[in-house]
DNA sequence: CATGAATGAGCGTTCATTCAT
DNA sequence: CATGAATGAACGCTCATTCAT
């Protein structure tokens, strides 16, 4: 009992200090983070930092991993009933580009980090996705259910999970550093690259 | 013929600094350039190295700009002759993914910087993209031609243009952030993914 | 208890930062303080000093303020009973001006600082002056009283204040910056610009 | 002929030189004078600054006594025939205090320089003063005018001149330092230091 | 657990001055 | 006489991290 409530307040403490440090990225940018900053704003003392997080680069990392779960959280969601696989991966999609667009310094952190951990949760070229739960393995099961209900060709679903991820990773990227936050217009170009690239999917094109 | 001297070995150790700053961000990146390891590995007292660049800023913009021109410089270096324009279009992403790979971090310091000076170069998606030597812009003519000759079906090239741009972005991305270096691996994947947006181009599709 | 003794050492530093800066104002002027040179003569690393002063303005002012007290609570002490207002005026600018020279580089630096915050306790002629404790304020109230008493003719007290502050401020800086250290002279020409001053003041010339 | 176009040109830079730094103590202080921006500003490089000023410091003396003699010029030129004693020398230190106070950065530059070669020219209580241009001189021998004219009462005209200088010269400090510039409060100022000043000299005071 | 003083290394930048050309 | 590259020292300041308390 003792044990777990400290377990709950230590997480409730690195929260807060997360929390500090969210703010600090999305007003001066991860590169302006600093222990310094980061205690300040959380209320904490620097040397304290050290009790929750090994360095600045795991509290870093810590972060971006939020982050980047909060994304795929958004994208994951429960969807309306009904949809074709087309319409659904498209929504997904768009989910996934809003969300990466409103936290875009997380998201960029995460997705250009050659850090092996995070890449180990990022990566979409490597082996054969082991998880289940990352972005590219949901996609390549979408589109293999594509397949099997008859909506796709045959293809291969892995190799076009890869070309309609990295298509739509490019877009999302170009649309966050060229500060692009219309929503209609975020929604719009999202649509028109995922229904040229599923044009060559359907049975019926 | 004095002047010349004096402009030429300007210029000569305007290159020597900018070597020196190609070798710190090729083993330690962008980030880990100072002034002062620029100094020493080239040679000069820190001081001295305001002579040839305004701030680090500037010394380290020409640097990128640098690298990114001979991405770009061997993106639009001639090309075998009667090649259909799908062909050259494959042929020519092929080549820039590949340079970008050579130099992985010029090319994400400058595709992923927001400084403005520098959109004006990289940006893709802001306005009709005036000069012609910009990749998007060759693109975009590539398109157009393939309209024009009958190659493709009548769609509008600028936004095609777009589509096909920011999915080999993100690809060329992924491949430099997982370190993809197999030369043979690259080009299939490069090429899978604009053959299948092509298909959707082609008259006799 | 702990408390206080932490609160009392790390006075205690701040004290040895200031001492530090004093001995380089006194030896080499104000203008020859760098945090470098008090870290070092204080015994501390450059960046410890942060810990205790803002920035080396905050330091230098905290400096120069505690420099002007002094001349200010010698000026302001209690003074031998029963002297005429005229008697006490001229006392108190006696000790004000021996104050001044025995700290000289402190004097100029406030008294010649156009800093808004040095000004709002330096000024002579702006305003109103509110705060009673200023010296200006003091010379005001004393020559206020010398008119009620009937010690002098009926005159603005505000003005002939400042007239004779500055008549004063004038030479006490002559006497700094053409370094007379004598004493006698210096009691000497105070009392005799002051007296000759206070000449028009008397009710029985 | 020869000799002599050289050292007129050998001026005509030292002037422009000496312009340059104006503008730039004048724009951002003296502190903020290097020999880098003078010489971009004069047109020539800065090692060539050396043909000219043996040091930095020469050349800032040197502007420091030019500024210095236009404030004294202005305070010396001619003026309206058939004043009373006193009024000519309220007069002059009206023009004195408002040329100092167009000029604030030189004034305050040279008269609170203690370095020796300016307290030459600028030191009033020092020795008797020998040349009769220095403006302590001149005030000395005004009032010496007004003793034998009788105008004013029998009073050691050193003492007195020196009693009157050094009141003014607070007074013009503290205009420059609180940054009083509207002319009709300074003149207001100085005429009523003067005069009240002055009221004791009058024979029929 | 928490503090916050202290370190030591680093940063970008500016400067007066020299000197080979 | 004039150039301007180069030096070497200094500047204010920030930082991640440690550790005695």
């Amino acid at each position: 009992m003792r044990k777990k409530m400290d377990q709950e307040q230590r997480e409730s403490i690195k929260s807060k200090i997360l929390d500090a440090t969210k703010t600090i990225v999305e007003s001066e940018g991860f590169d302006a983070v600093s222990i310094r900053k980061v205690a300040k704003l959380a209320g904490y003392t620097e040397g304290n930092i050290y009790n929750y997080f090994d360095d600045k680069d795991s509290l870093v990392i810590a972060l971006a991993q939020q982050g980047f779960q909060r994304i795929m959280k958004a994208t994951m969601a429960e969807i309306e009933e009904g949809l074709s696989v087309e319409e659904e991966i498209i929504q997904r999609f768009i989910r996934y580009t809003k969300a990466a667009i409103e936290m875009p310094e997380y998201y960029k952190r995460m997705m250009l980090s050659d850090n092996p951990k995070i890449l180990e949760i990022t990566s979409v070229l490597n082996d054969k996705t082991k998880e289940e739960k990352k972005g590219i393995g949901m996609l390549e099961n979408m589109i293999k259910k594509g397949v099997d209900t008859g909506e796709f060709i045959d293809i291969d679903p892995a190799s076009i999970a890869r070309i309609i991820w990295t298509a739509n990773f490019g877009l999302t990227l170009r649309l966050i550093v060229e500060k692009k936050s219309d929503e209609k217009e975020i929604v719009k170009l999202v649509e028109n690259q995922l229904r040229w690239i599923c044009n060559g999917l359907r049975k019926e094109g």
